[in-house]
DNA sequence: CCACAGTTTGCAAACGTATGCAAATTTGAG
DNA sequence: CTCAAATTTGCATACGTTTGCAAACTGTGG
């Protein structure tokens, strides 16, 4: 082993300095003249030496390690949003330690702990409530906690989501100018701020536009359960002429269902939009019309929150939407629709 | 701040207690008395106590972190792989710090310097490669690799792959079985271990079986390149009547420029192979023959062979391959196919 | 009741870095 | 060239844990 384990002292010795210049060499803010730099940084990089996070973790209390907590990353859109997060993070100096939480709500709080154990700087989660006691589990430890696409009532943490309510308006705008008059909902996950906004903007704006509430199923968010809504809704005497998915990720398995299961045609038949317009929506397979969820703008302003939270803890909380574009496709086309009386 | 910093020192005091014998009783190894314990535990758990892990990661070298480098996150494969990952690691005591690394070969070096600076106690790549001399510095350093779903020559690392080579020959057999006689590959990326191998064990069975060679086109693990490679492969005078894309990702690339572009049929006009099983094989809209890669063994397989080289140094580098079956679905079917001339 | 082996315990010294403090050095103005 | 102000430097300590060592304690057979 030639490089095995070189200390800040070796360097010292080597660059003929004491072992608190080498440290201030490689501390961001410390003093320390041209001359004591050059010869550190020449010896440093003779020895091959670089400093000890872990070692500089214990005495600052700062690890430069961002806990992600995350549930599923089947839904493609987390994968993306995990990339994301960790490249934004990575220019910021920081890393991601991943923890995945199954779902269960007493695994989160076991995972804060763990993350606390690891001196986590920052906590981003992902697809997953926390307990309110737990936030102040956090709060009290001062570390700050972004959620990411998710919001939640009655906790003062920052949060980070598209304008789902907005989108849900959008959508409902859209299926109307289309001309459908039969609209129907697979919900996202009534457990979750997201399935919930988008479902309220979605029903709110179509009773604005004199519509009938639309009948609404919940998706959970979870493929089978969305197929087997699709299947409830087209059963029924008079079917729907249009559903708003509530996520990318179960419209999939509702057009899949429709066309391989009932032979009904997307859009023709039934039109289909979704939300979050991960890249399969793209894909010519699906061309789902969908609103975007704008990952980047997302993910930056979920970077942006952390790092300001762990430079100034009293940095206020802040609930970020942002809002993003319906994206018309061919699941659901945008010119009015020639009159037809689709299944019945 | 109710609960800021708690030290063994204070639990030790609080128990009534040295410090020392706190430290013993929170490490595995280490022996205490049964009233020590209890005592000390129960001051512990009054306190919140919990061990510092920077402090131990300092003092024993051991963060029980592991590295995991990887490229994308777009093939859903991989997305996949880091979730069971994480969760093998979680139950072994070990929690992942994610590096991503564009591409690049420099960004990897810096990304193995920065993985060290973290002191971690392995490292797992996933779709990535690892020049020789940075091979041999996480060996002087002492830090395992293992290689998650890539080989590489002339490197003595361990690493798990699927059996890529016998993967290819169950697919040549495949095809050649359903009367398939104009064979083409759009192959994985051929600086991919996984890409050769696949293609290698493809065309050496198709030769065997006397078959003529057949054509193929890089397709880099890229959509784009993919889709374009299908399309020069049906604009010649004698188009195939099947193709072997490299994995899944492509695959569906294919599919979607085949029929949506070209207005041909899958399978009838040709018979489409990937190679992965990702979920989305299985959605009614591709319903991909496909060969499973045994994402929870090769997950296990990482994982053992990881844990085993860091508690002991001197495990023998290995390579272990996972054979895994060959799916039948509809985009090639498997029964004996009507005689037809396809396109032409 | 004693000697002895086996446990358990506390003491103190690491681990590698950051940082307050005071001494030493450099800088700049007059 | 001188002196004060500003900057740089080294010393020593602290961070919270693990661990070798020797002392104290436990239980056992004679």
């Amino acid at each position: 082993m030639p490089t095995d384990k070189i200390t800040s002292l070796e360097v010292a010795k080597r660059a003929g300095v004491s072992q608190s210049a080498v440290s201030r060499v490689f501390t961001p803010g410390a003093s320390a003249s041209a001359k004591t730099i050059e010869k550190v940084k020449r010896a440093a990089a003779e020895l091959g030496y670089r400093p000890n996070r872990m070692a500089s973790a214990m005495i600052t209390g700062k690890s430069r390690i961002i806990g992600l907590i995350v549930a599923y990353l089947d839904n493609m859109f987390y994968p993306l949003a995990l990339e994301r997060l960790s490249n934004a993070l990575q220019a910021q100096g920081y890393h991601i330690l991943v923890f995945t939480a199954s779902n269960a709500q007493e695994r989160v709080d076991e995972i804060v702990a763990e993350l606390m154990d690891y001196q986590v700087d920052g906590i981003i989660t992902a697809s997953v409530s926390m307990s309110g006691d737990l936030t102040a589990k956090c709060a009290a430890a001062g570390i700050p906690v972004v959620m990411f696409n998710r919001g939640q009532d009655g906790v003062d943490l920052s949060a980070v989501t598209s304008a789902n309510v907005a989108g849900g308006r959008k959508i409902a705008d859209f299926l109307v100018q289309a001309g459908h008059n039969r609209i129907a909902h697979i919900s996202g996950w009534q457990g979750s701020s997201t399935g919930r906004d988008r479902q309220r903007g979605f029903a709110d704006r179509l009773a604005e536009l004199g519509h009938p509430a639309p009948q609404i199923i919940d998706g959970m968010y979870d493929r089978d359960t969305a197929s087997a809504a699709a299947r409830t809704l087209m059963a029924q005497p008079t079917p729907p002429d249009a559903i708003f998915v509530g996520n990318d990720h179960m419209a999939f398995a509702v057009i899949d269902t429709l066309r391989g299961e009932l032979g009904l045609r997307v859009p023709q038949d039934v039109a289909i939009v979704g939300y979050d317009d991960v890249p399969t929506a793209a894909w010519a397979a699906y061309d789902l019309t969908t609103v975007r969820q704008p990952v980047n703008q997302m993910v930056q302003a979920t970077v942006d929150l952390l790092i300001a939270k762990i430079a100034d803890p009293i940095a206020p909380v802040r609930r970020v939407e942002i809002d993003g574009p319906l994206i018309p496709r061919g699941s659901a086309p945008q010119h009015q629709r020639t009159p037809h009386e689709g299944l019945l």
